[in-house]
DNA sequence: TGAATTTGACCAAT
DNA sequence: ATTGGTCAAATTCA
């Protein structure tokens, strides 16, 4: 850190004072009376705080040579984000360094990604994930050590036809089978999406994305019992998760933190880029519904909450949105042209400079 | 019949 | 040796 480019030191002390800041008005908030939605915003902004500063050190790290890092992520990680709204889990491959572009197609650990999980939790109805508004084509599954249920594999459809490398992993949960934790890698490329229609075409079962089979219900379903390696709470519907458990992931990745896009080769050409767009999408999301984030920066959130809260954070969205809605709003990282939302914030985004004082005073929007 | 899914095998990382 | 991620042939679906 001793050599910190000005700009990006500025930014670090603007963000850690920022965060400071926002922790100060968070306690400000802590009495009952005050609506939890300011609170998970509040949190929701801290996070966004810390991580932009860990990307900055991160990023610092990766040009000045490697350092551990670890240690911060961990405590940035620890239990104390029962943040309602989202404690993040972004995890981001240090090994894209060493990338050539012809890797891209080869195994894990050679592709270039970055990750990010988002938590569904489906309380009612549809036992399966939803349509989050691209189409996706399964390409694997998998049990995973330590979890009950197998991990499906999804790449983009338009993979062959527009080489988009967006994948999505989805993994039930072990602790509530009714949440799925969703991990995307890569931004998509493609220029279709589904998105339009999914809003509208809520129909289940005809869910491109996880169709109800019966038989890859009881797969799903059947998988026998196996050490869960995390703790999943309920705060009337809020799941809070334990993060950091699977220290495997810990060890070679950095968690907490992302790129909002998915960095292919020259770094150097796309520094400014990534931190342009990190910064405004975390800040202006983060003043956001979580509901919100997710669509457009999503790659920077890991949020997860019950589809009885969405209510409170739909503005905007039909009251009676559907489990595929909510789930579009919320898993919807990588759209293009997603939800009403993303794709309009996309458009936003490439326009206009959010600064990272945007107001917290908009959360009254949305209470 | 073309597209999507399933599933065992393969490969890389650990 | 084990595990996670991907491939690709076989199978199923629409």
């Amino acid at each position: 850190m001793e050599k910190l480019m000005e700009s990006e030191q500025t930014t670090l002390i603007n963000e850690l004072t920022q965060g400071k800041e926002l922790t100060e008005q968070l306690r400000n908030h802590l009495n009952p009376s005050s609506p939890i939605e300011t609170r998970q915003f509040l949190i929701g902004k801290i996070l966004s705080s810390y991580e932009k500063a860990l990307s900055i050190l991160s990023w610092v790290d990766s040009v000045q040579g490697p350092k551990p890092t670890t240690n911060i992520i961990t405590t940035l990680e620890s239990p104390h984000s029962f943040a309602n709204s989202s404690p993040r889990s972004e995890v981001f491959d240090q090994d894209l360094k060493d990338q050539s572009p012809k890797d891209v197609l080869k195994k894990r650990k050679t592709q270039p990604r970055w990750s990010e999980q988002v938590r569904v939790c489906l309380g009612t109805g549809f036992d399966g994930p939803l349509d989050d508004g691209h189409s996706w084509r399964k390409y694997g599954q998998k049990d995973i050590l330590g979890a009950k249920f197998p991990r499906g594999y999804y790449r983009c459809t338009h993979r062959p036809s527009q080489g988009c490398l967006a994948t999505k992993q989805v993994q039930r949960s072990d602790e509530d089978p009714t949440i799925f934790e969703v991990t995307y890698r890569g931004r998509h490329t493609c220029t279709q999406s589904t998105s339009k229609s999914v809003i509208n075409d809520i129909r289940p079962g005809k869910n491109k994305d996880h169709p109800r089979k019966p038989q890859q219900q009881q797969q799903e379903q059947e998988v026998k019992p196996k050490l869960s390696k995390e703790a999943t709470f309920n705060f009337g519907g809020l799941q809070v998760k334990t993060e950091g458990l699977d220290t495997r992931e810990e060890e070679d990745t950095f968690p907490s933190f992302s790129f909002p896009y998915a960095p292919i080769g020259d770094e150097l050409d796309e520094e400014n880029n990534i931190f342009k767009e990190y910064s405004m999408e975390s800040n202006f999301l983060g003043s956001l519904s979580p509901a919100f984030v997710s669509p457009t920066a999503s790659e920077s959130n890991y949020f997860s909450m019950s589809p009885c809260h969405l209510n409170n954070f739909g503005a905007g969205q039909n009251v009676q949105a559907s489990e595929s809605d909510l789930t579009e709003i919320m898993s919807a990282p990588n759209s293009v042209t997603n939800s009403p939302i993303g794709g309009d914030f996309d458009i936003l985004l490439d326009n206009v400079n959010f600064d990272t004082s945007f107001s917290l005073d908009n959360l009254e929007f949305f209470g």
